[in-house]
DNA sequence: AGCACGCCGACT
DNA sequence: GTCGGCGTGCTC
């Protein structure tokens, strides 16, 4: 018996199988998909390897024995299996690391042991229950011993440690009680199941019976329901069913930390039954979870990306909660798309895939206005609660007035609801405390030593940062070129706001939520917990704050600078300005209370701003729809962004240029390859970096010309590819 | 990825 | 003469 075993070194010229002997004591457990310890190259160093596959004769000689299993439990199915060879196909990585997304990284240490699986004492009870009823009366010659038993009675099983373990001891000699290790899960929530008690509002039936009749078919749906329309809700119900019949569910939202709140009603809802599964997890809870879900012990998993690959066998429906959002889209390799893979398991099972969103991408409304997705929409907020308005203020106006950072129109408002006791969240979506710091005499601004990239002002830590490779130094008191000059910073971040905000209304409460304040785990969950307990008046941050919180009493929303997010130079930028500010402004007004939006710009007269004014997702979908179908950008054309990376400059912009020559000859003349040119922070961690991006629509060349284009850089010294099939960012 | 082999220049 | 630099090639 041999069996063929994929290694776990994610390098290119290793993507391929080796054929290895499977020992007499390892043939009757061994199973395709597991994974196992081989001896591999000249050392005697052992590494991990999967069984892809098993066979019983072999023309290759000199083989070397599987040293063992590495985990009987853990292994991929056929689905995944096959699942991981669309992912190599579509996003161009070596078939290992696909299947290294597929399990939880516990797995990919090399030495798993025991230590992952912890059991918890129970106790039972041996006899029939009038029996231990008379041995109460009788026999039970202390407090102790009663209060095991009369627990027994009510329960059918109890924890041993809550109990006198000598009294426990005592029972057990006497054979009324045993004793039993039950395997004990990390994350141990009851298991119950509440009934649910919320009736769907018209709309909300509606789209739950549209998906209901279509359970056993691959079919993707869009829901399309403004912020507060109760998507949570339809998604819970459309769960219920599916479990009902046995069946599982996957549910996946953005960020894990920002969504604690659907978790907490998924809990309160299903129990046990749900699974979950996102990076904040230990190695450990992470390993449980998954066991939980592969032993049929949870039917539900609710998780961040990577939830997709939840190794379900009997999936019922697939759920993608705020599906425009950039999350699903893994920015390193392999750079796969959540959609994508849910569509694949979609079609694998015969069961729907709904995406839902107040803000879909265009690419997704594109397909639903084509009838190749079919379009759901909740154009209500439920209990009839009021959209917010939305005032624009033009910052040009009030900069002669000399506000800089607030408008007097959102100053007063701040100070209205603050009177009211009700709550306001603000928007800055740039963290730090100013953008730059240059000298006041000579001009110079400091830069990253490693990146192209201006530093910002930390204040707290009086320390200047760069944001893309996390270098820092502390800020010298005098400008470093002439010695003498005073340093002054420019521009407003979210600690400069803070700061403001509690100069102008010294009386009001106020938290900062971005990566500098919630760097530490659990302190994302505690800013949303006490804004949520009013504990604080304004919530101010980055547009973290922005995704599917639920606070009943803000009624106020300030966006800060609305220019930041619009300038940014990519085709998708007024698709996802108008995402985030309705976002943003669909935290107002949630519980009914009448609510406002204040949007602060120097481009007041900007199509998407003047469409968020309106609040018409749909006009502003068309204007954008028109430019990208002149330009030829998705959903017309599908993209490839194509990175030409080293640390030499020359090299870079050589390669580049092969690279470029290479593609024009071997991919269709149809499509169409623009560059190359530098990518939009040219160095980055001292690596130069040019970019090639190719439109096309259909080219049976593409694929592989791609793949060539990656093998030529697999052995080159200086030089490296990245290769993103449907990128986010270009 | 990691290791061995091998072919060159530098050095006790 | 031998030590060690790294370029090349292979691993079941």
């Amino acid at each position: 018996m041999y069996a063929e075993v994929l290694i776990e070194y994610k390098v290119k010229s290793l993507d391929r199988t080796f054929t290895y002997i499977v020992p007499e004591n390892l043939r009757d457990k061994i199973k395709i998909g597991m994974k196992v310890t081989v001896s591999f190259g000249m050392g005697d160093s052992t590494i991990n390897g999967f069984v892809v596959n098993i066979k019983n004769d072999v023309n290759l000689g000199n083989l070397k024995e599987i040293i063992s299993i590495t985990d009987e439990e853990l292994i991929l199915n056929e689905e995944l299996l096959e699942l991981g060879k669309y992912v190599r196909d579509t996003t161009l990585c070596t078939l290992i690391s696909a299947y290294q997304t597929m399990l939880p990284s516990s797995l990919k240490i090399k030495t798993i042991n025991s230590k992952y699986q912890k059991y918890e004492c129970y106790l039972k009870l041996t006899m029939p229950v009038d029996f231990v009823r008379s041995f109460i009366e009788s026999e039970a010659k202390n407090q102790n011993q009663k209060d095991i038993l009369n627990a027994l009675i009510e329960n059918e099983k109890v924890l041993k440690s809550k109990f006198s373990s000598s009294s426990v001891n005592t029972l057990i000699k006497k054979g009324i009680i045993k004793e039993v290790k039950e395997l004990k899960y990390r994350i141990n929530k009851e298991n119950v199941r509440v009934e649910n008690k919320v009736v769907l509002m018209e709309d909300q039936k509606r789209c739950f019976d549209e998906i209901c009749n279509h359970l056993s078919e691959e079919k993707t749906f869009l829901l399309h329901g403004v912020t507060g329309s109760g998507k949570t809700e339809v998604y819970m119900h459309l769960i219920d069913v599916v479990v009902a019949s046995n069946k599982c569910a996957i549910m996946l939202v953005p960020e894990i930390t920002l969504t604690a709140q659907i978790v907490n009603n998924f809990y309160e809802r299903f129990g046990g039954d749900v699974a979950i599964l996102h990076s904040g997890l230990s190695a450990g809870e992470k390993y449980d979870e998954y066991l939980k879900i592969m032993r049929g012990d949870a039917h539900i998993v609710v998780g961040t990306r990577s939830a997709i690959f939840a190794p379900i066998r009997n999936l019922g429906i697939i759920i993608i909660d705020e599906e425009h959002s950039e999350s699903y889209k893994q920015e390193n390799t392999p750079r796969y798309n959540a959609i994508d893979i849910a569509k694949w398991r979609s079609a694998y099972h015969k069961v729907p895939l709904v995406l839902g969103s107040a803000t879909p991408t265009y690419e997704s409304y594109a397909r639903a206005l084509k009838g190749v997705y079919t379009l759901l929409t909740l154009p209500k907020r439920v209990n009839d609660a009021k959209l917010p308005k939305i005032k624009i203020i033009d910052m040009k106006e009030e900069m002669k007035k000399r506000n800089v950072v607030l408008s007097s129109y959102l100053k007063d408002k701040i100070r209205d609801r603050l009177e009211k006791r009700e709550q306001v969240i603000l928007l800055l979506n740039r963290r730090g405390y100013g953008t730059l710091v240059n000298c006041s005499s000579c001009g110079y601004t400091f830069k990253c030593p490693n990146c192209d990239i201006t530093l910002t002002y930390h204040k707290s830590t009086n320390s200047l940062r760069c944001h893309y490779c996390g270098y820092y130094t502390t800020k010298p008191s005098h400008c470093p070129e002439c010695k003498t000059g005073e340093l002054k910073d420019f521009g407003l971040g979210t600690e400069k706001l803070e700061q403001e905000i509690s100069s102008i209304f010294p009386e009001s409460k106020v938290v900062r939520m971005d990566a500098d304040t919630t760097s530490k785990k659990g302190a994302h969950e505690r800013i949303i917990k006490d804004f949520k307990e009013e504990k604080y008046d304004i919530l101010l941050g980055t547009q973290m704050i922005s995704k599917g919180l639920d606070f009943p009493k803000v009624s106020l929303v300030g966006v800060i600078s609305a220019d930041s997010s619009l300038n940014i130079p990519d085709f998708r930028s007024g698709e996802r300005t108008y995402a985030l500010l309705s976002q943003v402004s669909g935290r107002a007004g949630r519980s009914g209370l009448d609510s406002e939006v204040v949007i602060q710009t120097f481009n007041p007269d900007n199509f998407t701003i003047k469409m968020i004014e309106m609040g018409t997702f749909i006009k502003n979908y068309q204007y954008e729809m028109s430019i990208r179908k002149t330009l030829k950008y998705p959903p017309y054309y599908y993209l490839v962004g194509i990175k030409i990376c080293s640390k030499i400059y020359e090299d870079a912009s050589k390669e580049a240029s092969k690279v470029y020559k290479y593609l024009k000859d071997n991919i269709s003349t149809e499509s169409i390859i623009l560059g190359p040119t530098t990518a939009s922070v040219f160095r980055v961690n001292s690596v130069y970096r040019f970019q090639i991006v190719i439109k096309y629509r259909f080219d049976e060349k593409l694929v592989n010309a791609l793949r060539e284009v990656d093998e030529m850089y697999i052995n080159h010294k200086t030089v490296y590819i990245e290769v993103d099939m449907n990128p986010y960012y270009i």
